[in-house]
RNA sequence: GGCCCCAUGGUCUAGCGGUUAGGACGGCGCCCUCUCACGGCGUAAUCUCGGGUUCGAUUCCCGAUGGGGUCACCA
């Protein structure tokens, strides 16, 4: 009598969707077609600062785009919405009500400045780091009184002082936590929103979740998840942590060592049925032999028996190997309808027609002319002389060119406009030349030093390619030869190497 | 640093007490071939270490080491 599996996939719209949110997503939608359950999509959108509409609508596409098709979410709705954390607010004041009440959670009106002293002087004294609990002694009149003065406050978790938290993660046994370690955490923050670990833990029990499938990170925080559910006198569900993603230095994934966003894997001409089965196999197999497999073949053979756990390294390489098999086995008529579906479409080719029609006096210079719009990492030997500028070491261009890619995540509009703007704003701020910067910027995206203008090209070769771009750039002008030095001091240099 | 998790070639993995430790990517070599690629064949490369348990440990237990995660009014 297998109880109804109903899982999720919840991310938040901090940013580009990550290759990381498609990995959980697809163990969680495995999961559930194999026991005929609900996958479903709820966006985390507590972070009101930095959660975007734009970047919800570009998690909902890339997953559309990877097929991971949900059963319920904030676009289709279902019986358990809104689905969207932000339209949530009441449900979670309402359920906070309840463990004020009990004594579960509790007031806290220390300010910042104050909770910083007491960490740094714990983390001095090497002792555990948390709250200090001053708070929680407060007499509920007191507190009564303090918040309807309209003093600001957040609601901690009042965690049992003794005793230990334990909880079966599915991959992994029995874990152990002593309660001493686990803070007393902020369940709303002072703006009234819930954290991530109340809104979590009140909508998967209302969404009436079976299982909670999510990434390793999140490990040592199920205590406290565990400990709300027990205060709420909800039924916990089950756990299973994935293995992280890992960069080649087997830290977790990011973008600074690996293209993270599926954005860039589609703009880079991967196709959606080969990442996914290449996601598949990052901590998981079919079988001994086999590692080609449709999302299909993967839910029947599906079980938590098959999961490793140590951390796999994300591996282009091997992607793209993957993604070769997946390609050849396609008919010359669906690779056009590819093609179409990428960059060669009527649409993309019309966007540059504006850049070149000036610079172009036949037809056949349309292509030599456009080729690195089509193209995904660029060889930059050509151009390695125009990459260092006077009196510029590689590592300073490396470093401006990273620092420029940096400034670029958080640009929203990609348009020609708004990026030279914002480019103008850095050379400013770097204190480079715009003369210097946009050199570097157009050989860095087209690995040319005669490009249409920098910005509407920018523009057309788009965020994610370019950022992989300028990066691999970077690296490259990092290993180049620094220039001549004076002879006097190649004398006197003996720590060279 | 505290706590937690993990550990098979460079990488992804199979193995669930007795195997010549299997497959894939990558490397190298050969074949195919007008070139390149594809394809085929071959080859080098792995059980982190130390204790147990056992007739026997890559496999089970403990420890060390190493790696990772986490310690926010971010998720």
């Amino acid at each position: 009598m297998a109880a109804a599996v109903r899982v999720r996939i919840a991310p938040s719209p901090t940013g580009d969707p990550h290759v990381g949110t498609a990995y959980i997503a697809l163990f969680n939608y495995v999961f559930a077609k194999k026991h005929a359950g609900q996958f479903i999509l709820r966006i985390e959108d507590t972070d009101r600062a930095r959660s975007t509409p734009q970047s919800e609508a570009a998690i909902l596409r890339a997953l559309r785009w990877v097929g991971l098709t949900w059963d319920e979410g904030p676009d289709i709705g279902g019986p358990c919405g809104p689905y969207r954390q932000s339209e949530r607010a009441a449900i979670y004041q309402r359920e906070i009500g309840t463990l004020v009440a009990s004594g579960a959670a509790y007031r806290c009106f220390c300010s910042a400045e104050r909770l910083d002293a007491v960490r740094s002087e714990q983390r001095r004294e090497n002792r555990f780091v948390g709250y200090d609990g001053l708070c929680r002694g407060l007499a509920p009149a007191e507190s009564e009184a303090r918040a309807a003065a309209g003093e600001p406050f957040v609601i901690r978790l009042a965690m049992p002082r003794t005793g230990e938290t334990v909880f079966v993660d599915r991959l992994r046994g029995e874990v152990k936590f002593d309660n001493a370690q686990i803070d007393d955490q902020v369940l709303v923050k002072t703006d009234g929103f819930p954290t991530y670990h109340l809104a979590n833990v009140v909508d998967d029990h209302l969404m009436g979740i079976s299982h909670v499938i999510r990434a390793e990170e999140w490990l040592s925080s199920t205590p406290k998840h565990v400990a709300l559910y027990q205060a709420f006198g909800w039924q916990a569900p089950e756990w299973i942590h994935m293995p992280l993603l890992r960069n080649a230095d087997k830290s977790k994934i990011s973008k600074r060592k690996n293209p993270v966003s599926l954005d860039y894997y589609r703009a880079a001409g991967f196709l959606p049925e080969a990442l996914v089965n290449y996601l598949g196999t990052m901590g998981w197999s079919i079988s001994g032999d086999r590692e080609k497999f449709t999302v299909a073949e993967m839910t029947d053979a599906f079980s938590w028996d098959r999961v490793s756990l140590g951390g796999p390294v994300f591996d282009l390489v091997k992607l793209s190997a993957m993604n070769a098999d997946y390609l050849r086995a396609l008919s010359d008529a669906e690779i056009v309808a590819r093609l179409r579906g990428w960059r060669l479409s009527d649409e993309f080719l019309q966007s540059l027609v504006p850049l070149v029609r000036a610079r172009i006096a036949r037809l056949d210079e349309f292509v030599p002319m456009t080729e690195f719009f089509f193209a995904g990492d660029l060889d930059y030997a050509a151009v390695a002389r125009e990459l260092l500028p006077k009196n510029r070491s590689p590592k300073e261009v490396a470093d401006i060119l990273v620092a420029y890619v940096e400034a670029l995540d958080g640009e929203r509009d990609f348009s020609a406009v708004a990026l030279e703007q914002a480019t103008r704003a850095f050379c400013e701020k770097s204190g480079w030349t715009t003369k210097e910067v946009f050199m570097l910027v157009r050989l860095g995206i087209s690995a040319r030093k005669a490009t249409p203008p920098v910005f509407e090209t920018l523009a057309a070769v788009g965020c994610d390619l370019a950022r992989r771009r300028l990066r691999l750039c970077a690296e490259f002008v990092k290993k180049l030869p620094a220039p001549q030095p004076a002879p006097a001091e190649v004398a006197t240099a003996k720590d060279t190497r």
